[in-house]
DNA sequence: AAATAAAGATACAGATCTGTTACTTATTGT
DNA sequence: ACAATAAGTAACAGATCTGTATCTTTATTT
């Protein structure tokens, strides 16, 4: 393996691991077991075992929102169908055979004190989940586009929720529904967009 | 301490410390420290420690749910009240300064396979707690009580993921509010049941 | 090609983990 | 009061954990 290929070698064993075993119950030795690396190229790459684990949620995070933007932008274009079509995305994470609920949720519950890193990596990358449904939410011109996002996301923590511990996709699908049924119900108060030019004044 | 109530004592402590640090963060000496007993004494109790986390899922299981039960019953007599009354059973666990998520998500987050006994407790909590709404839609005289209660049970779990990250109670004011939109717009499928002994032949 | 740096292999330190054993002390039921 | 049971104490076994040290081998860089 080349060198420059280790660190990301290392960290995808990881996340696989944390995935499928979680955090405490995935040992270092193991990770270089299954990385198929010595411990001393580990430890030069990662300082502790939390620093592995906090650039490990790192990437997730990156990774996660970006091929969630991806798949949001390539199938809808419609700004209130992209916030209902994040639902489909989150389908396709409870499809993958390894789906095991979050690993921001799980790093969360196995770190729960607020002050520890990988706590707050999970609530780093939440924030910024919630930012882009922000984001969805404002260019949807909702009269209260933080109040829809707050809702978007509570509905996807629960359809992740749900999912964790039935292993089905459908509580995406049922989190969707719901969705539309309440951004039918606001779409009175949503700002004029389709007519801009032909608006009041 | 009487022998009678040392199990139990047990329970509490191990439970609290479960909720504090989670499962595999928590061993067994520290239990015993914070329990005041010996090693000896708790191996007398319960075989090993997987034995003693089934047994406080299972009482913080009942205690849980005969509480919901209990608030729902105190606070609201119309059926529609009731499920939406949940929610403010939420929000006082939520407002509890111990709060740190769902215990019976943690485990299963800790506990990932699924036929793992620690997984499965977790499973049955959140079937138990489904069954529950399930018979509270029912009541209500809802056309599909099923959806009904796996929508209400979704927003749960959507404002207890958020207020494990968040450490606020307003995820369970949210979700009420989304539940008492969905319902209403339900209302038009509801059985006639305000006059049952009127009712077409 | 030689110098430099990283990777591999291996053993180990020191802490912590679950669970057991041996023995003493206290409590309970008859 | 006495016999039986359980609790306390304390040491320990054996495994596992994170992290380090030593040394050899491989790969990269100049």
């Amino acid at each position: 393996m080349r060198r420059s290929e280790i660190r990301d070698h290392l960290l995808d064993t990881a996340l696989r691991l944390f995935n499928q075993r979680g955090y405490h119950a995935t040992g270092i030795d193991l990770i270089i077991a299954e990385g198929g690396v010595a411990k001393t190229t580990l430890y030069r790459h990662f300082e502790t075992k939390e620093d592995l684990i906090l650039a490990a949620l790192e990437r997730r995070d990156e990774e996660d929102r970006a091929a969630m933007r991806a798949f949001v932008e390539q199938n809808a274009s419609d700004p209130v169908e992209r916030l209902l079509i994040t639902f489909d995305y989150l389908e396709t994470s409870f499809n993958d055979k390894q789906f095991r609920g979050c690993i921001f949720v799980s790093a969360a519950g196995e770190h729960k004190d607020p002050t520890n890193p990988v706590f707050r990596a999970a609530e780093m990358h939440k924030r910024l989940v919630l930012a882009y449904f922000e984001e969805l939410a404002h260019a949807a011109r909702f009269a209260e586009p933080k109040r829809i996002a707050a809702e978007i996301n509570l509905l996807h923590e629960g359809a992740f929720a749900v999912a964790q511990i039935t292993r089905i996709a459908e509580p995406a699908r049922q989190a969707k529904r719901m969705a539309s049924q309440l951004l039918a119900a606001e779409q009175h108060s949503r700002l004029a967009s389709l007519t801009p030019e032909r608006g009041p004044a």
